[in-house]
DNA sequence: TTATATTAAGATAAAATACTCTTAATACTT
DNA sequence: AAGTATTAAGAGTATTTTATCTTAATATAA
């Protein structure tokens, strides 16, 4: 797995924030319900992307949590920093920690170029385009597996 | 982190045992000591790599491991599947369970194509490959960070 | 056949990650 | 001011991954 289930959920909220027209508090109660994913585990997760100034928070009644910036500057990758941190594009593929361009471990030009391609993928898409994406022709993000029948 | 700790430490071993030009039976203990990774931890590893027919083993003295096919012919993909097993290359970057052509998270389509290029370029190069770009002037397998210090 | 060198296997321990529960702080509403 | 809705924070639990320890099995050699 190459994002943590922190992250994941981190941007599975980001997206479905993204997706909101209206610039209300969407409280955490209804993430958690609508993504399928812990309150109190999510609640967690968005604390971290609060503190990154990814979202806005809010308490008490009306409150809750949203973008704190346009959608359509937020990226991915932003998302992800945020919460797996940047050693998570930076590291060896053989976890040798002394793997750099003096010493390249066998396998370091291969990984640079992939890791490369994959923060640019990260980079180049943002929330808004991501939430675009979201609905009942395209995936949906929640994760349950029948949720029509439910 | 993409590869399991268990997947790099099977790398680093097989890609050593591929840098020997003699065909002779290498300890595991040579191996730990020599990588620098934990005997009892590698014993178990490299016993999965033996299961999935990747080494041969040999109990007792002048016994050990080796690669059971040449060098040429093992890829670096092989040595992941045995080990961390193919779910890694088809998993959803969003961990979505239903993610899929039929129903495509977000950034399926991306995805997909990062995890093609991934999986290219781990079944595009042999451990024979990687043995060669082994050795002092290239990197050291071993993770100690002043080896030559020791 | 006894001692020794080695891998195999199982049981346990430690660390990291994922998840839950409880309480506190804050803000609104009446 | 009191009650309620909400996020924040901290402590605790569970699960998974990583690492260690112990014993068993196997092979060699003297």
């Amino acid at each position: 797995m190459i994002l943590s289930k922190s992250c994941i959920y981190g941007l599975r909220a980001s997206v479905y924030l993204a997706s909101k027209k209206k610039d209300d508090f969407i409280t955490i109660k209804n993430l958690s319900d609508d993504l399928n994913i812990s309150f109190h585990f999510l609640t967690k997760v968005l604390q971290q992307l609060t503190k990154a100034e990814i979202l806005e928070s809010y308490k008490g009644p009306n409150g809750g949590v949203k973008l704190a910036k346009p959608a359509h500057s937020v990226t991915f990758l932003d998302v992800v920093l945020s919460i797996d941190g940047k050693y998570m594009l930076s590291e060896c593929v053989l976890g040798l920690p002394v793997c750099g361009e003096l010493n390249p471990c066998p396998l370091h030009d291969e990984w640079h170029q992939l890791k490369e391609n994959l923060r640019s993928m990260m980079a180049n898409i943002t929330l808004e385009e991501l939430s675009f994406r979201h609905g009942p022709k395209h995936g949906s993000l929640s994760a349950k597996r029948f949720a029509s029948r439910v």
